[in-house]
DNA sequence: CACATTTCTTAATCTAGATTAAGAATCCCC
DNA sequence: GGGGATTCTTAATCTAGATTAAGAAATGTG
């Protein structure tokens, strides 16, 4: 049998990062994610669903969207390697997602159910400050989006995604990265073109 | 003395949609909270200062802003009544902050130092819970405001924003309320003129 | 109460980026 | 490796909302 220290050392190392646990408890931790591998297009989520489960990314890229008024797919976050995604209002709240969550690459992914999640905190109240931090950085992050969407140009919106970004352009079609930004796909095309 | 049931009610309300104390317990946790009184225009934060505290305010409102290049104020939260702020970036990582946090009337906070947040979660578990909790709040707001400002036009914006804090209209400058929605004043100044 | 400061309004002009439309590359799958 | 689907580009036109400027209200303070 496979050794649990070696099992997902990116997902150790990421722990480890927040909070200092026992051989024991990152086993008891590790016992209650579900790995799973995406095919290229399969969803995790689906609108109209309620989000269950919060997953944890070890290798691949997923979107996060939804539909808006005019029919168009809004993209509302990528999920890259070591990062966690999920529809926190659908899994907190237990109320039917709006959105979909879509693998752009094949994807390894680790699945903890919300139920798992707080039978672990009740077990191993570490878990509670592992998720807080976590919560707070994803917050510092998404603050910084927001201040970043606000305060930049279009242009510098961009550039500024893809400096902090870089692999991204090889791997997911830049309509999305625009979507993603809030702009046209024409437009990115136009900022690209005039810095060449 | 008084007594700590009665002494902050709304904190106490407010903590129990969250988590489940005992007596003992609440006591313990306001008995790391600082009662301060905040006069109109006191500030909480200063650009600069690296921020030692996450504040929740009883009474009152806040705002948080920053200085842009172009030397104005633009304010990215506003902290209200049964709310807490804080500069997440600053007090979590510690460095320093690039934004205020200003008094916009008098106000009653309750401050909980970072140092005292850490002691706090030692002694009492149930802490991090509460806190993870808050924290999941925290960012299903600011996901929706995220949402909000790239999906709503200007007018849009505002009109939701209104109905959704109807009072806030009195209690703050129409001009603070467009710096948060990112709008220029004379652009909410045409807004209304146009839905009267 | 008067005067200074803060806040709000109106209107003209300007611009970043959307929209529309069409064609050109690329990518995949049979 | 050929043909349809997907993705990207270019260019013309259009528009929401910024900017500028000036005056009008409102608010606060000695």
């Amino acid at each position: 049998m496979e050794n649990r220290n070696t099992m997902h050392p990116d997902l150790l190392d990421y722990i480890q990062r927040y909070v200092d646990l026992s051989e024991e408890e990152i086993a008891l931790f590790v016992s209650y994610l579900k790995p799973r591998n995406l095919k290229k297009k399969e969803f995790l989520l689906e609108a109209g669903q309620v989000c269950r489960s919060r997953y944890f990314i070890i290798k691949g890229v997923v979107r996060q969207f939804y539909i808006d008024k005019k029919g168009n797919e809004q993209i509302i976050h990528f999920g890259v390697d070591n990062w966690w995604i999920t529809d926190y209002e659908s899994v907190i709240n237990k109320t039917v997602s709006n959105c979909y969550i879509e693998a752009l690459e094949d994807t390894q992914i680790l699945e903890l159910s919300e139920e798992d999640l707080n039978r672990l905190c009740v077990e191993l109240p570490k878990a509670d400050q592992l998720f807080r931090k976590i919560m707070e950085k994803t917050y510092i992050a998404i603050q910084a989006r927001l201040e970043f969407m606000m305060s930049l140009s279009g242009e510098e919106l961009f550039q500024t995604f893809i400096s902090h970004n870089p692999d991204f352009v090889q791997r997911v079609p830049q309509y999305m990265i625009a979507s993603y930004l809030g702009m046209s796909p024409e437009f990115v095309s136009k900022i690209r073109s005039r810095k060449k």
